[in-house]
DNA sequence: CAATAAACCCATCAAGTCAATAGGTTTATA
DNA sequence: TATAAACCTATTGACTTGATGGGTTTATTG
């Protein structure tokens, strides 16, 4: 189940592509936009501009800005950055030690192709995609 | 992610697909084939017989037995029983009141596409295709 | 230079979930 | 009547989730 910070976060990130390129937006306006207490979404926010998805502008007439075109943000990336992976079993996370039967589990090879899948809904969907309104893979 | 449960109950199944069809075996024999707490298998096996995907023997000589034949247990159907849900995003929660945003949000037709292709790939499969070792959908 | 508006930082909290354990009761068999 | 099994209920510790609070730093502007 995808929690609240992944998809708000994705929320965000669409707010801002839908503003003017370049634009500089402050918290405030994001939060009362989408309707998120604005303390949480500076938790949000701060993963985000870590990651180097967004800028922040400190000081006055401040706020976050893009860092590339909605089309360079892999729907995928924003998930994974702020869920902390995308993975569906422990096994298959990043930095797991690998399970001791994989060898012989019944339903590992199951789960990767699962994984590719996941992987590949994600990732071959941007921002721009959803901005539009479009469907990425649909052709309409 | 899918928890211990989830994954538990799906080798459990396998376990019992690969015995004799009918057979009846006791939970002490699937824990130690497994490597599960037979204490904890309890209380999976607990909701697998509640829901009707196994029979319990009670007595001397008893334990637990498939109610269908493995081709017609669906994984979806395990891992949402023992789940509680298979949903990723809560607004497509079964019982879920409707969101209030659902009219104009930009990221639910993206949920609601890859909750259908969730549900198509793990009702897509039964325990005999994993029994078996062959991958559905692969022709293999 | 002072007021202001903004991001940034750190800690804390309540509620819930996960994974597991413990101890006992009932039921069927031999 | 002994035994082996499922069944039942409660509890636990660790972790996660979703959020809040209070304060600091940085840049702009009148």
């Amino acid at each position: 189940m995808v929690s609240t910070k992944g998809r708000y976060a994705l929320r965000v990130m669409i707010d801002l592509a839908r503003q003017e390129p370049g634009a500089v937006v402050p918290l405030e306006q994001i939060a009362q936009r989408q309707g998120i207490s604005k303390k949480y979404l500076e938790l949000i926010l701060k993963t985000l501009v870590q990651k180097g998805l967004l800028k922040g502008q400190r000081g006055k007439g401040g706020g976050y800005q893009l860092t590339r075109t909605p089309g360079e943000y892999p729907v995928g990336e924003i998930l994974e950055l702020t869920e902390g992976t995308l993975a569906v079993v422990s096994c298959l996370q990043e930095g797991s030690q690998p399970c001791a039967r994989r060898g012989f589990c019944d339903t590992y090879p199951m789960w990767e192709r699962f994984d590719k899948m996941v992987r590949e809904f994600f990732y071959g969907m941007t921002l721009a995609d959803l901005v539009s309104g479009r469907e990425a893979g649909t052709g309409k």
